[in-house]
DNA sequence: CTGGATCCTGATGGATACTG
DNA sequence: CAGTATCCATCAGGATCCAG
């Protein structure tokens, strides 16, 4: 299909600003996804797809989509013939850095993750 | 049902330190029963259960095994006859903190959510 | 070959009713 | 009050298929 509509809609549950946070981020790929697109910089679907966790790639189109509805990544061309796309964190998806630094903090000293993102 | 076996194992999808707090806490409902109880003080089911965002209670007992489980909720009896308990955060569950501050004031700048937790 | 879309099936979510 | 049980809807995951 060429694509449904576009829309992406966030259902909000609350005017909390955590319950806003989590209706966008609260399931367990968007923040992957980030992770790898603010510190591994530029990345292409391929590139996603090959991440250590594995997502399955129709959950990553699907979240690529919300991201880049939500205003948090753009899809730029970085390449023609042939043409080619990366996804490119906005400022609005570079502000998300604080949260992600906090996670990787308590996973790092409660969970037993090792360093490297 | 008695109740299941009260293992909780949680699944780790790599050693990333944010991959890991996302396994524990990437989800809807885990961030904000969090929420009520670090910013809310001592709470019981019942105030959990009818906090703003009304999550179902058949989630929410699923997600306090889950929290007790994994040693971020403590359930302390509050008082005798009726005997009655609550579930009060852990060391483990304050050090949640800095996440949720950090998703906080995302939602504040960025979401359009007004402040109040 | 890359970047997805589709399909199928099992797991999870969510609303609400019900019980000790 | 503190959960369970039930029933349906939606999502996750994996395999495969298709278009440029």
């Amino acid at each position: 299909m060429k694509s449904g509509i576009d829309q992406v809609t966030l259902e909000h549950r609350s005017t909390c600003p955590i319950a806003r946070s989590l209706d966008l981020m609260g399931d367990k790929w968007t923040l992957l996804i980030m992770r790898d697109a603010l510190f591994l910089k530029g990345r292409t679907f391929a590139d996603f797809a090959s991440g250590r966790e594995r997502i399955p790639t129709n959950l990553l189109s699907g979240r690529l989509r919300k991201l880049v509805g939500m205003g948090l990544l753009e899809k730029v061309p970085y390449q023609q013939r042939p043409l080619r796309y990366e996804y490119r964190p906005t400022d609005l998806g570079k502000a998300l850095k604080p949260v992600l630094r906090a996670m990787k903090s308590y996973g790092e000293q409660h969970l037993g993750g090792h360093t490297k993102y």
